[in-house]
DNA sequence: TCATTTCCGACTAGATTCGTCGGGATTCAA
DNA sequence: TTGAATCCCGACGAATCTAGTCGGAAATGA
């Protein structure tokens, strides 16, 4: 039931560009020094962000990343998605084309209603907090750093 | 994000364990079997289950395990506990006695805030969940599955 | 041309998961 | 009293996952 540091890293380093979100590319180099994440580990979760279309990135001298899209346009639910894959408790609960509705035992489906409950609670929760929400939150409380 | 084998199975054996309250100690063989779980490896779960109080055993011929408590007092919450350890998205959450309320960064407070909202949405569904809840659903289901 | 910076794939040490295995202890029943 | 059933316990092991590191190529602005 844990997240691992690639959605937790992932998150704070998102959490980063959308508190510097319209001042141009940001360096890995700086977001990692912040966030206290190690820079050739943050270059690989950039990397998948940046493949899954929610970073974008400029090369060369002044170069760095920024969030694809505005902070209220990202939620936290993406980012562990491209980082850890599909929030579920149990695989089975997303590919029920492979065993069918029962997962191969008929007594399942009871299960399988507290497995679903449990992962619309978590998906309700990481779906509806926005980068925006965080940023803003971060501002009202005065922690957050400038560029 | 994802509950691991023991506690799937865990789950699984003391549901089956509920379906049969009342009926006296059953074999570890039998849970096995119906359950689809591998015998000796359930063999660990319930020793877990056991010193941890959920679970009563009766050794030799006619023995086996059941219910320490009326299904209607075990919460599956506390079934995930024992076999994974506590139920939490980051270490963090729960030893906040070791690195102090922000976790030795001031802005994260402000993600500590997402993972509690987290943390307590998936307590909240695995502790409000008895296993009477589970056995009454079968049963009105027709699943449950006798002796 | 040079420093900065992203990009990419390969590699690795350690931890965790998911079990298996062998044998001992206990109890009931014939 | 013997034997089958059953729980109990610790050690072991293979496979996978985690959390990174490393070396170098490519692009870009000054």
């Amino acid at each position: 039931m844990r997240v691992s540091t690639r959605g937790e890293y992932g998150v704070r380093a998102m959490f980063d560009l959308a508190l510097n979100y319209g001042n141009g590319p940001i360096p890995l180099k700086a977001v990692a020094k912040r966030q206290l994440v190690s820079e050739t580990y943050l270059e690989q979760l950039l990397g998948a962000l940046r493949r899954a279309g929610l970073v974008s990135s400029t090369r060369g001298a002044q170069g760095g990343y920024e969030l694809a899209h505005p902070p209220e346009r990202i939620t936290v639910g993406q980012i562990i998605r491209v980082l850890e894959g599909p929030i579920t408790p149990l695989d089975c609960l997303d590919t029920d084309s492979g065993s069918g509705p029962y997962c191969g035992q008929p007594d399942q489906c009871v299960l399988r209603g507290l497995w679903k409950n449990l992962q619309d609670s978590m998906e309700r929760v990481l779906d509806n907090t926005t980068l925006e929400d965080l940023r803003s939150k971060a501002i009202r409380l005065g922690v957050a750093q400038g560029q």
